[in-house]
RNA sequence: GGCCUGAUGGCCGAGUGGUUAGGCAACGGUCUGCAAAACCGUUUACACCGGUUCAAUUCCGGUUCAGGCCU
């Protein structure tokens, strides 16, 4: 028999995090959460992470010694291949009880590690199956519409090859788009102009002989939607009164200490949103330097005057308001 | 009271006697391996009244408003 699977999809601030928590007590569910960034270690504050109630045991900047043990932990650092960090950690996936509910995909890899599509597919699958198994009703909940469009619709994303996306990667977008114009035209006209699509797609058209949208063989999953939205000026209210919070319990904080971890500041950045922008008002501070050990060295405190925090703050509203809008799109648009 | 300067779309900001920059914001959209990202599209104007002219946002006169200077 088949769990209830309800679903729980809304642009940031949107207040999912409360609404998935009362529905999932009512339902005696656990939660499954579908955020792209909220699957790493470290990411709290920025990402709004639900931590409260094991964040007072989390002493390393990333991984809780209470729900891995530390032998294990060494091992994972030590780890040269990436993907060979993934499939280890996969078993440690941690679970976290928050006000009492099972919390799934929180925290399930270190920063600095590629996490994709296909891992958090492949991860939500096997705990769904794990909770049908016990008969447990799921909610799951994400800003990541993409995620929850895959599991939804029962994804089963085309191979992928580093060997051919490395020398894909070496061509010109034009040539790229040049040589999918051949093969897969319909692909190509679409995303003439966004390059990392157009070399997903000829990789893909590499790999198995045909076009991208040839691929798509899904099984879907019948699960209930609940959509949360919120007029507009309500929304990016709460965005920025969150942005202040936010800021208020530490992000700055958050940051430069996954620095002084020794988190690169170019992955940092590419995370976007709140990392990419604080990583980048940190690094133009005149007394923030990162010394050639690659450890930031951070003076007590980073002094700014009221117009550079003022920056940030703009910054961060215009593009977290930015990506609100990008999300609701895509709920409407794709999110069936 | 007199003189000068200015008045451009939600904001900033060019410019021109006729094809009417740009940026930001706002809004819509694309979407099966970086989705956090990447990419595409749309909208609103020349303060007001009159004149010159085939044609005025652009030239002329006046009005209003704003800023500056003078008595």
């Amino acid at each position: 028999m088949q769990s209830k699977i309800t679903i729980i999809a809304g642009p940031t601030a949107s207040g999912k995090t409360g609404r998935s928590l009362t529905l999932a007590k009512q339902l005696g569910a656990a939660i499954i959460s579908a955020d792209s960034r909220m699957v790493y270690q470290g990411l709290d504050i920025g990402t709004g992470k639900p931590t409260w109630e094991y964040r007072q045991f989390d002493r390393s900047p990333w991984i809780n010694p209470r729900l891995v043990p530390t032998s294990e932990v060494t091992i994972l650092r030590r780890a040269q291949d990436s993907s060979e960090v993934k499939k280890a950690v996969h078993n440690l996936d941690p679970v976290y009880k928050i006000q009492g509910i099972d919390h799934y995909l929180l925290d399930v890899v270190q920063p600095e590690i590629s996490f994709t599509l296909t891992d958090w597919l492949e991860r939500a699958r096997r705990v769904l199956g794990g909770l049908e198994r016990q008969g447990k009703p799921v909610v799951v909940i994400g800003g990541t519409g993409l995620y929850l469009k895959a599991l939804l619709q029962g994804f089963q994303p085309p191979p992928t090859d580093p060997l051919v996306r490395e020398s894909l990667e070496k061509l010109a977008t034009a040539e790229v788009f040049k040589k999918l114009l051949a093969v897969d035209p319909l692909t190509a006209q679409r995303e003439k102009n966004n390059r990392r699509r157009l070399v997903r797609a000829l990789e893909i058209f590499e790999l198995t002989g045909q076009p991208a949208s040839m691929q798509h063989k899904n099984t879907p999953l019948s699960a209930e939607i609940i959509k949360i939205t919120l007029p507009r000026t309500e929304l990016f209210a709460r965005i920025d009164q969150r942005i202040n919070d936010r800021l208020e319990s530490g992000m700055i904080e958050e940051v430069i200490g996954l620095l002084v971890a020794g988190v690169s500041a170019a992955w940092l950045k590419s995370l976007g949103l709140e990392y990419r922008i604080i990583t980048n008002w940190l690094l133009e501070q005149q007394n923030f330097q990162l010394t050639h050990s690659n450890l930031p060295s951070w003076k007590g405190q980073v002094e700014v005057d009221k117009k550079d925090k003022g920056e940030l703050v703009a910054r961060l509203q215009k593009e977290i308001h930015a990506y609100a809008r990008r999300q609701e799109t895509y709920l409407r648009t794709q999110l069936i």
